[in-house]
RNA sequence: GGCGCGUUCGUCUAGCGGUCCAGGACACCGGCCUCUCACGUCGGUAACACGGGUUCGAGUCCCGUACGCGCUACCA
């Protein structure tokens, strides 16, 4: 049994998108389960579309993910470089290699001459540069001898291409979809070197495989038609290809492509489209694991009624047999739904450190470790998104300065100020400030006024917190303390009437 | 247009010929819990795209149609 050795191989354009983590993840845990190799290669190959900081956006994106590669452009390896525009040599020497051999041939025509000889074919829609055309054109094996060496010479720009054979079935087993043919007709003589003497993605992308030692090719199911030619390489090179996994796609919630252009700024699911940069949802303040979850759920499942998984969890029961043929579309609902299942497994400590940097980045000071430990269990069942514990959470490190409107109107009545006043009377005589005492106290001033309990626990509630929703009552009123309390009532009455 | 892939509740999915008048999850609706909001819990609405085969029997196998998506670049 070789090595399994599987790779993310991602081109830089700018941006992670939400399909290419989910590449990156399934990689990451095919690997961790065969305990195998997960290696990280940037194919930078075409220049036209480099973008400035795309390869640091990339790498950091996969460490806040926590998908660590064993090998690639940071950690090193003894198959590198990992940068494609790194190897660029080691491409033409295996394009040359293929021309000697005659599997490939070079092509002179200009991207003019060849529109021409479309829009002269029969059929302008379904030209290809082929077999049934290559020979129209001007390329090493419709010129002389003489002339291609002098073009050549001549540093007349010129791409290599591959003699697609005629007649000839490919089939691929792929691992999710099983066997698929196709007929050579339908693949063109695919450019190997460009004119500025890069390769393309299918050349970098088969000599570095079999280079890198990659055991299986995973990935989206936008390249299953490319196939082919990658099949017809391994044949020509003579080399064993890997087997393959194609993915299915990830849709926005009206079926579309997902793509940066639907998106304006950050507002999310503007129009049944979805934002599909990876990075929109860690600045949202989405968890890293509830997006790992979501996404892995987006084309797999456990088989079992198991749905909220840890990356540790992934690692041990992940398997691509599990993953299905047919596209996903993205829901919102679902990640947010995850998030509050993250948020709320999470161990407290580990919950309240996170919540901690969140404060304090927002100003807050935060004296009181223990403290603040406590408003975090207080909080943590309620939290759908880490972020709406600043909002939630703040009447128990600032005064209360504004008191909820809605609440106010529906709670705080005609008699509302004398009995919270009344509720004072009493706490304040309290030597023992716990919530059982509160309650107890609560409930035996309500009886005294012949009134039901809840018409002093809502205005209490906000009196003491300026919302109308939070934790239970006693709860609160415990954490803040008696003299917080007793001022919070004081001055609230003296607001509200 | 050609080729390829896909099609189970609104969404993610289970299902690998009988145990499926189709199960789970999100969302939605209702009940319980309860001082509120959540959590939790109980229940409800809701799907095998269509048409032919094969078979004693099909969501499950085959063919066709429709629809969707992908590829069809010197982009990946």
């Amino acid at each position: 049994m070789t090595m399994v050795r599987v790779r993310f191989a991602p081109s830089p354009t700018g941006f992670v998108h939400v399909g290419g983590l989910r590449t990156a993840l399934y990689n990451y845990l095919f690997a961790r389960r065969n305990n195998g190799v997960f290696v990280l290669r940037i194919e930078d190959t075409d220049r036209s579309r480099y973008v400035e900081g795309a390869v640091e956006n990339l790498l950091s994106v996969l460490d806040w993910a926590g998908l660590t590669p064993d090998e690639g452009p940071q950690q090193g390896g003894k198959y590198g470089p990992y940068l494609q525009s790194e190897r660029l040599d080691i491409y033409k020497h295996y394009a040359d290699r293929l021309v000697q051999q005659g599997f490939a041939y070079y092509a002179f025509d200009t991207p003019e001459e060849i529109e021409t000889a479309r829009q002269k074919s029969p059929d302008p829609r379904t030209f290809k540069y082929d077999a049934s055309t290559r020979s129209l054109m001007r390329n090493s094996l419709t010129l002389s001898e003489e002339e291609v060496r002098r073009l050549l010479a001549q540093k007349v720009p010129y791409v290599i291409r591959l003699k697609v054979p005629e007649n000839r079935i490919f089939v691929i087993t792929d691992l999710i979809r099983g066997e698929v043919s196709f007929h050579s007709s339908q693949v063109d003589d695919q450019v190997l070197i460009k004119s500025d003497g890069y390769p393309t993605y299918h050349l970098a992308n088969v000599v570095d495989d079999h280079l890198m030692e990659i055991s299986h090719i995973i990935r989206g199911e936008e390249w299953l038609s490319s196939v082919p030619k990658h099949l017809y390489l391994y044949e020509c090179f003579g080399w064993e290809p890997p087997l393959m996994a194609h993915l299915p796609l990830i849709f926005n919630p009206d079926g579309s492509k997902m793509s940066k252009r639907d998106i304006q700024s950050l507002s999310l699911m503007p129009s049944g489209k979805v934002d599909p940069d990876v990075q929109s949802y860690i600045q949202a303040g989405y968890e890293r694991e509830a997006i790992l979850n979501y996404i892995a759920l987006l084309g797999w499942s456990s088989g079992d009624d198991r749905e909220v998984f840890t990356l540790k969890e992934l690692e041990q029961i992940f398997s691509l047999d599990r993953v299905n043929k047919s596209p996903a579309i993205f829901d919102l609902a679902k990640l947010k739904h995850l998030n509050q299942q993250h948020i709320n497994r999470m161990e407290p400590e580990r919950l309240a450190a996170e919540l901690r940097s969140l404060a304090e980045n927002a100003g807050w000071a935060i004296e009181d470790e223990n403290y603040f430990m406590q408003v975090v269990k207080l909080f943590q069942p309620r939290l759908h998104m880490r972020n709406d514990f600043l909002t939630l959470s703040r009447y128990f490190f600032e005064e209360p300065t504004e008191y909820d409107a809605e609440t106010k109107a529906k709670r705080w009545k005609e008699d509302s100020g004398k009995l919270v006043l009344e509720f004072l009377s009493e706490i304040i005589k309290l030597t023992v400030f716990d919530k059982e005492s509160l309650e107890k106290t609560l409930l035996q001033t309500a009886e005294r006024c012949g009134v039901p309990a809840a018409k002093i626990i809502h205005p209490t509630r906000l009196a003491v917190t300026g919302m109308g929703i939070g934790p239970g009552l006693y709860e609160i009123l415990e954490l803040l303390g008696k003299e917080k309390v007793i001022n919070r009532l004081k001055r609230a009455v003296g607001i509200l009437g």
